[in-house]
DNA sequence: CTGGGGACGGGGCCC
DNA sequence: TGGGCCCCGTCCCCA
């Protein structure tokens, strides 16, 4: 991290210096700013650096920022203001489908749909419209008025990834997740025609709201922003970076009119170096000096990727066998779990957390695809790898749905909340959990899974041979799973809230919810006098009459007084007991 | 060792 | 849905 960070701060003393160079008025104005800023913090977010606030979907757990959330939507934001805890309504928005809403808002950009399906978009519009995300259902409900009309075939990665940039959609952006310049935004305001929606396209260049002041050209925009969108993210797009950075590289030099290229422009022209170079220095030398021929940065983005695509996996194998030999190379057989860990993971080598972010600089391809798993595409693929390589059909595998909840409880915090789910213990960090999980054999999962929660909460009786099925509420035995079942069911119709941590279940759901905080080790209520954490504000309030002292529970027979009344309670047991 | 007090965690329930 | 309250329980400290 501290690598990146220093390269970053190479780039934009070099984008600065540009500037001077090309302007006589110098604006310290940083290109690329606001890509890079989102990129940090989807690195962060992966990491679960900073992050203050966890969103649960069904059996997942979605680590993210608090700010970026509301800032992207209305809905996070009314939601954010209290609460560290957020569950979303599952009949909205299921895990896999948020994952996509996540990348989206951290990335701009929808990342990989396998088969872009009108009833993919219908669960994004769905989710997207329930989290009051405007620009993301503006995207799925053009996608569902008609693809052939709406995208360019170039929208649509070879991986199935989804892009924003749109060209004619690009011409109308007025504001985007993160707009780094105002100006800019006005300039694509002026003598733009608007889509009928405005807020249908406003993300879709949002990681760069300024590309078309370098001039008229939708194609050119259309190419660099694909560049600024994507950077160091994944390799399974190559095909495409090659394809559009190609484009790019034959349109930048000849970017004829010169008056055209404001300063906005420039500083959104080398996008990809920036976050090439931030993320693999090394590679982006080489590749840099083989294309000293082209000019400009621009030309060093197609160095980039051009260099990428010979140096990167074959471009004849299909995604997910590169997925899967990445994942053996990494020799972490379990390790396909999901992107947010497989950047642990692949991390994790280097020890330590900081160590771990120190040790993410990636001096060689290898350690730039890690770095790349951050893409959703890589996750689902690797869902299905684990699929098939533990015999598993494609799909709703039971490997894919480990996968799921490893990279839910990865999110968690706190002492041993980093949870096995097949087993259901508890470890202190990633790093043992990931241990952990080494220890469990492909068989042993599935059987697992086979079982569901069923083997988190059910567990053989000890002298119950016969009954080994135990009812996690209420302890009753049975010798069978089917009457476990039957008899669970009454538990249910009273307790319809269940943990998807635990398995407890609960009568109201906010018990359920405020149960689910001290899994998650989040307390949002902190005293201002020790620093000392509550899960309820009622809580602090009761704590806070240790340091005033006050103790307004007195007791009548004695006149002891109290600061927490329960203390009276006892108190008064003790009177009242017979002994 | 034991009892009492202080402080805190978690669940149920009502508003 | 969350706050507030009550209850049960635990842990720790101290006399």
């Amino acid at each position: 991290m501290r690598l990146l960070l220093v390269e970053y701060e190479e780039d934009r003393i070099e984008a600065v210096c540009r500037l001077y160079i090309s302007q006589e008025k110098v604006e310290m104005e940083l290109p690329n700013h606001a890509r890079q800023l989102l990129l940090q913090l989807n690195q962060q977010r992966a990491k679960g650096f900073l992050c203050d606030v966890i969103i649960v979907v069904e059996n997942a757990l979605f680590r993210a920022h608090k700010n970026i959330l509301a800032a992207s939507s209305m809905y996070f934001k009314s939601l954010m203001l209290h609460d560290n805890l957020v569950n979303l309504d599952t009949d909205m928005v299921n895990p896999s489908v948020f994952r996509q809403v996540l990348d989206f808002i951290y990335t701009g950009r929808l990342p990989s749909i396998d088969q872009p399906s009108d009833k993919n978009f219908n669960a994004l519009l769905t989710a997207a419209s329930y989290l009051q995300l405007h620009d993301l259902a503006a995207v799925c409900r053009k996608r569902l008025k008609g693809i052939e009309n709406t995208f360019p075939a170039k929208s649509v990665m070879s991986n199935g990834a989804w892009e924003l940039h749109k060209p004619e959609l690009s011409t109308t952006v007025t504001q985007g997740h993160v707009s780094s310049s105002e100006d800019c935004d006005d300039t694509h305001r002026q003598g733009e025609p608007l889509n009928d929606k405005l807020s249908d396209d406003e993300t879709f260049t949002s990681s760069s709201p300024c590309l078309l002041s370098a001039g008229q050209n939708g194609n050119r925009s259309n190419v660099a922003n694909i560049n600024i969108g994507r950077g160091e993210e994944e390799d399974e797009d190559d095909e495409d970076d090659q394809e559009l950075g190609l484009d790019l590289s034959k349109k930048s030099p000849e970017s004829s009119a010169t008056e055209e290229i404001s300063p906005q422009s420039l500083r959104e022209e080398s996008p990809q170096s920036d976050s090439i170079s931030g993320a693999n220095s090394a590679s982006s030398e080489d590749c840099s000096t083989q294309h000293q021929d082209l000019e400009g940065v621009e030309a060093m983005d197609v160095g980039e990727q051009a260099c990428e695509q010979s140096q990167v996996l074959p471009r004849a194998d299909p995604p997910r066998q590169r997925s899967r030999q990445a994942s053996r190379k990494k020799n972490w057989p379990r390790k396909d779990k999901g992107k947010i860990n497989v950047v642990e993971q692949t991390a994790q080598t280097g020890g330590s957390e900081e160590s771990k972010v120190s040790g993410e600089q990636p001096s060689s391809r290898c350690s730039l695809n890690s770095n790349r798993s951050f893409h959703c595409g890589e996750d689902g693929e690797n869902e299905k790898e684990h699929s098939e390589e533990s015999g598993q059909s494609e799909g709703e595998s039971l490997g894919a749905n480990y996968v799921y909840r490893q990279e839910g409880f990865e999110a968690v915090v706190g002492d041993n909340l980093y949870v096995c789910i097949p087993c259901g213990k508890g470890f202190p960090s990633s790093e043992r959990l990931n241990a952990h999980v080494e220890t469990h054999t492909e068989e042993e999962l599935c059987i697992k899974e086979e079982a569901e929660d069923l083997s988190a909460r059910v567990a053989p009786t000890a002298g119950t041979e016969l009954q080994p099925f135990e009812c996690s509420v209420c302890n009753k035995t049975y010798k069978d799973l089917a009457a476990l079942q039957q008899h669970e069911k009454g538990h249910w119709l009273s307790r319809p809230f269940p943990c998807h941590i635990c398995g407890k279940m609960f009568t109201q759901r906010g018990t359920m919810t405020r149960h689910m905080r001290s899994h998650l080790g989040l307390k949002p209520f902190a005293c201002e006098e020790c620093g000392m954490r509550f899960t309820r504000q009622y809580r602090l309030t009761e704590h806070m009459r240790v340091h005033s002292g006050e103790k307004p529970y007195e007791c009548q027979l004695c006149g002891g007084k109290f600061t927490q009344q329960r203390n009276l309670v006892s108190h008064l047991r003790m009177h009242t007991s017979p002994a």
